[in-house]
DNA sequence: TTTTTTCGATACCGATCGGTACAAAACTCC
DNA sequence: GGAGTTTTGTACCGATCGGTATCGAAAAAA
């Protein structure tokens, strides 16, 4: 049994990169939210027709699933790199300074993809605003987990509420990426963390 | 000179109340944002035909400003009210507090109209957008310049810098608001409060 | 070269979008 | 009781929405 590496597929081979349409998408959808990116800036930035498009992803909300997955993979990676911080204040920093690099980077959207069309709501969207939950919940769960283990490591105060504490950080970045949409400049949204982490509980 | 309580106007009168009607349309755009909302969910909702809310409002979009004016007024008064509070802890809490109580309200939806809409980026609602942006500004100024004053009265101490403060203060009021929207308990944005002004810098 | 399969482009689908023309109805003024 | 004025409901406008049928062209398999 041989090993193809190439499948040999029959037919016209397709003339675009899948991925590197996807990109593009994703950049049409962070920008202007599910209900904001319609087909024609999405077929128009990817550089294909809508039959293209259709046949390759399905339709617009599977298209934007699949953009939210690299979303998720390429641009949400800090939040799980903090986690492998060792102290509690350390995760919070590296939050923070990362969410504000990845929500106010030069040559990607101002602003979190994610918030912006989880608040979106034509009725056709729910299942986005509800994909969009389930992911948050769970990158908070896992943030809850290591403030747990930062209490019995000590370097969090035991009295502290480790929920409060995540949706405390949540909050914050939440506020960076939406005052990031609004027009913040890089100065004013690092002045936010560097006083967000001076009122950081310490150990 | 007489004073007409009743204004002679002549024509037919119209049969709805414009206030009553305004109200209704706001409860549609803070449950939708701007772009959510149709004009057949506005005129279902506040009972009258197209051609009356055009002519009593102008146009969807003069009809957002007027509800945005409304909202303003009504739910956040307490922007304002926290500005009385005699020290910047007491602001802060009256803020926050205050803040879960209009967002998380029962009988209203969810979340913040405000952030709502200025995340909305169809090309028509830009004025809408800048609109936000402009009436959050002038209420941070505010805030900025209640903290200045905490400062020199000395319940904040001088190290703090007053736009960061307010910068931190708005992120949690927001997340607060994104939160809500997002189906956040009572509970836990009470405790998200608590843990916030448990960190709230003591003179 | 013939056959098969898929591609990409055009042109179109019904539905909905915000907004309006029109005429009947209801009021004040003369 | 008109005459004039404004609101009302209906029916409609062009544009855009997400999505698709169709068909010629292109490329791999035979």
């Amino acid at each position: 049994m041989e090993i193809e590496t190439v499948p040999a597929v029959k037919g016209r081979p397709r003339e675009f990169c899948v991925d590197q349409a996807l990109a593009q998408a994703l950049h049409v959808f962070w920008a202007k939210g599910y209900d904001g990116a319609s087909m024609t800036d999405l077929t128009e930035a990817m550089g294909i027709t809508k039959p293209s498009l259709y046949a390759a992803f399905g339709n617009k909300e599977a298209l934007f699933h699949k953009a939210l997955d690299l979303y998720e993979a390429e641009k949400l990676e800090y939040t799980r790199a903090a986690l492998q911080q060792p102290t509690a204040r350390k995760v919070a920093e590296y939050y923070l300074r990362s969410g504000v690099d990845v929500h106010a980077a030069e040559g990607d959207p101002h602003g979190c993809m994610g918030l912006m069309s989880s608040l979106a709501c034509s009725p056709e969207a729910e299942s986005i605003k509800a994909d969009v939950i389930r992911r948050r919940a769970s990158s908070q769960r896992a943030l809850v987990e290591r403030f747990e283990q930062a209490k019995r490591e000590g370097d969090l105060p035991a009295h502290i509420d480790a929920e409060g504490l995540m949706s405390f950080l949540y909050a914050i970045l939440q506020g960076i990426t939406v005052q990031a949409g609004a027009g913040a400049t890089r100065a004013e949204l690092e002045k936010l963390v560097d006083t967000s982490l001076a009122l950081w509980p310490s150990a």
